[in-house]
DNA sequence: TAGATTGTTAATCGATTAACAATC
DNA sequence: TAGATTGTTAATCGATTAACAATC
């Protein structure tokens, strides 16, 4: 039982541990230290004992630890192994994206249903999952066990969704759409995934960079100039 | 000119102040506080004006900022106004959801073209973009100055797409695939959209509620029944 | 046993928050 | 002018790193 508070930080870094021990056991190695997993994943040791002793000893002194066992241990911390059920609002290109390529199943996840409001594709299945109109969605959650909510609808509709989702009962939503759905003192988990926050930062470390090598060739531009003079 | 050294958590918030701004902006409201700003994003005062002042003065005491004028200024820290050129590589469904639905315009960035292997949509053109070869991308990329590289191939050629890219002079990816592309000692900028990764903290915030509710029920039977007796 | 490596405690580093003089 | 609010310096808090006894 953990009961210690653990940093998103830490949080974040699982699933990471949790892919690169996959490709360790892909590779057939069984077992690692924290500093030759630290050296791939560019963290220090340190910093992977301490991460992992948040949750318990999974290693093993002057052994190191077995990858599949330690990929276990943080498939469970996780949560991959408790079948978690899920709906899809918005089978637009993203929601269909995720339909047809989003293995939800290898990641713990049970996606029961999609809803959308198009005519055209309620009532058909997508990669075996069926299309409902919006329409049914609150009597759908009022009727079901569903743990989190799937919201690739488009902008403007993201905050009404979001009140249908939580008047029901819905207490996490993965959020595809670029608002920002979470108030302030809810007790509702949000996970977002803002496409344009990434990209943003992305090209902010390339204007940084690029910043960076302009004063690097001016500063090289007046030595070459007070040399000649 | 930007001489410090900024981290990481302040570039990662700076998106969500221009959408604040922006959203402000839209509702006419032409000023505000760090105070304001902080309730609305569940920030402290002193942060926001921390972040702020890693890039200059943009405020006025006494009367706080100028919505618009602030959006500027962090729209050009984050690059927005120098017209990066990107390409797209797999035209799958993540491929094609950012094709059709995402306003690569609107973030300060042009998409040039994409690249995939299926002929069927090898010279064809999607929402105005063209679809070339993969085969021709090394060319593509010598002839043209592009700045970024959108990633969204399946997970086993992402490795060697990348390796394409790098030797072509692509210095940032933005990586929609599930695979970890950055080397730790490569200078190239990577950011990364893990799908599953970002459900796997949706389901670990998840499973930590319920098992706080968990123990705290169990708390509280202990209780009653040691009550009883 | 000797060597390796863990889990954990202590030290360091960095980020957030608080306080306040400056000033609009 | 008085009130409000900034930008910045100092204090606090939390996360990362280092060190080391425990032990496989």
């Amino acid at each position: 039982m953990k009961r210690i508070k653990v940093s998103n930080n830490v949080i974040r870094r699982l699933p990471r541990y949790l892919r690169r021990l996959d490709e360790l056991a892909a590779q057939g190695i069984s077992r690692i230290s924290s500093s030759e997993l630290g050296q791939q994943l560019g963290l220090t040791p340190s910093q992977i004992r301490q991460d992992f002793s948040c949750f318990g000893e999974f290693g093993q002194q002057g052994y190191g630890y077995n990858v599949t066992a330690l990929r276990e241990e943080i498939a469970r911390i996780l949560g991959m192994d408790r079948g978690y059920s899920a709906v899809l609002i918005g089978v637009g290109n993203i929601g269909r994206a995720l339909m047809d390529n989003f293995c939800f199943s290898a990641w713990g996840c049970k996606l029961l249903c999609a809803f959308d409001v198009d005519s055209g594709i309620i009532g058909k299945k997508l990669n075996g999952i069926p299309v409902r109109s919006m329409d049914e969605l609150s009597a759908f959650l009022k009727s079901n066990t569903v743990d989190l909510a799937v919201l690739a609808v488009p902008n403007d509709s993201a905050k009404k969704v979001t009140a249908i989702l939580t008047e029901n009962g819905i207490e996490a939503i993965w959020n595809f759409t670029n608002v920002d759905i979470a108030a302030p003192e809810s007790p509702l988990i949000v996970e977002n995934l803002h496409f344009s926050d990434s990209l943003l930062s992305l090209t902010y470390y390339i204007s940084d960079k690029k910043d960076e090598e302009a004063a690097r060739n001016a500063r090289l531009e007046r030595q070459k100039s007070s040399a000649k003079n």
